[in-house]
DNA sequence: ACCCCGACTGAACAAGTGTTTAGCATGTTG
DNA sequence: CAACATGCTAAACACTTGTTCAGTCGGGGT
């Protein structure tokens, strides 16, 4: 009811074949990305000729730009003005009511992402910072625990969250939801295990936290930075060895 | 010294022209990605013709396969004789002593997971059983929480890592790393906040768990799955709305 | 009535694609 | 020496791509 502008329910014939074109390479751009779309495939799914697609938008880039702005710019519009800090919680929870309706835009939202679209940066920026504002609240609230560096933080959650859209098919296949509709069993499996690892962590010690600290200490800047990232989790397998 | 598979410090001569072939067509799809690279393109920067690419490897298809093989074959294969359990560690302390000489195997793998080759899936799936195996040995010698799904644990935790691969340019561009060169700074930057969080969680107290388990506990199975995932950083922003 | 302008199409173009074909060396084998 | 395989190339083929070019249709405005 409240989302006429991100899912398009709209009819199929009332619309202008503008309407149409842009429709149909959402569809395409989502499934199979820019580049592999052409033109003419665009044309002959919304039920036109090839140049009228040119016709209307000039070219496949500036259609693309088009795309964008009405995908990605309605998201961030509609999250924008339902509530200010964690507004983006309604769409959110607009999705996963319903995941069907959202499937294409969340699958267009992957594509420009992954293809670093300048919307998509736009999309990946701004949630950051709206990420970044609501860690800075809930540590000051006494709700999240303090951090050493709340932006890194904030990029950190924020990309952990994309890769749940970016990597559905891995995601999918290492759960065993091959064929299922992708998302819907997924996300229900993986909700309680991601609150569980953001309000317990990983580790039952500090002992991870302290060699990588030490290890920081260590290298100042330029240097290599020995055993830390990007794969936390392994350290353990050497907690003895804390030389 | 010990890496001379999956780095390739080989001097430019005295390889074969399949070979330089080979590494030059790693370079071209790691670098623009499958589709975008033309096989022209890997026979000129390889200094032979269009013609000698095909007759090597018969078609651009099975030119991928092979450097798939090559790339991703060599970084599971070193993984997996050094140590059993968690012999990727020692890839990765490898790669964050100097990433520069992996750069383009990093970038290379980040395309085959996007792209979602064969052999793309395979390391996925791969880690994740790694992974998992990991977190099943932490949890047993009491290094690591209990988890209610440690299998979907695994899933989640090597897709955030992964994500620092796949998502290398977003990751800098949000922490202000515009031009240097990606990874080295960025790492350092992320690496003790993301200890931080697997060490300390996110949350303070269980309000969030709660909320999560009794949502999943109303709705068994088919339906939605309201207010849970995947942006679990979002739920406190209406604590006080417990209902 | 004219004209024009917009939506719209089919055909053609130029460039780029992966692949095929014929042929040139060159060295090895009978 | 002849025959042949091998590494390699230039040219061409078949095809797809985005884009351009007339040109048709239809409805308003004057």
């Amino acid at each position: 009811m409240l989302n006429m502008r991100t899912a398009r329910p709209s009819p199929p014939e009332d619309l202008t074949a503008r309407a149409l074109i842009r429709d149909a390479a959402i569809v395409h751009f989502a499934r199979d990305g820019f580049r592999k779309t052409s033109l003419r495939a665009i044309a002959t799914t919304a039920g036109v000729s090839a140049s009228l697609v040119v016709h209307h938008f000039g070219s496949k880039e500036r259609l693309r730009a088009e795309c964008d702005e009405f995908v990605i710019g309605n998201m961030l519009a509609t999250a924008h003005d339902k509530a200010s800090p964690a507004g983006l919680q309604a769409v959110i929870q607009s999705y996963l009511a319903n995941p069907a309706e959202y499937e294409v835009d969340v699958a267009y939202l992957s594509r420009a992402i992954s293809e670093e679209t300048a919307a998509g940066q736009n999309f990946v920026d701004t949630i950051v910072d709206e990420t970044e504002a609501i860690i800075r609240a809930g540590i000051a609230d006494g709700s999240m625990n303090p951090s050493s560096d709340p932006r890194a933080e904030a990029v950190l959650i924020t990309m952990t969250s994309l890769a749940m859209m970016t990597m559905t098919s891995h995601l999918a296949r290492a759960l065993g939801f091959e064929g299922r509709g992708l998302g819907q069993e997924t996300m229900r499996r993986l909700a309680l295990p991601s609150v569980e690892l953001y309000t317990h962590g990983l580790y039952t010690d500090e002992t991870v936290l302290n060699i990588t600290r030490n290890a920081l200490a260590v290298t100042p800047e330029p240097a290599s930075v020995p055993g830390a990232e990007p794969m936390p989790a392994r350290e353990y397998s050497r907690r003895e060895d804390t030389r």
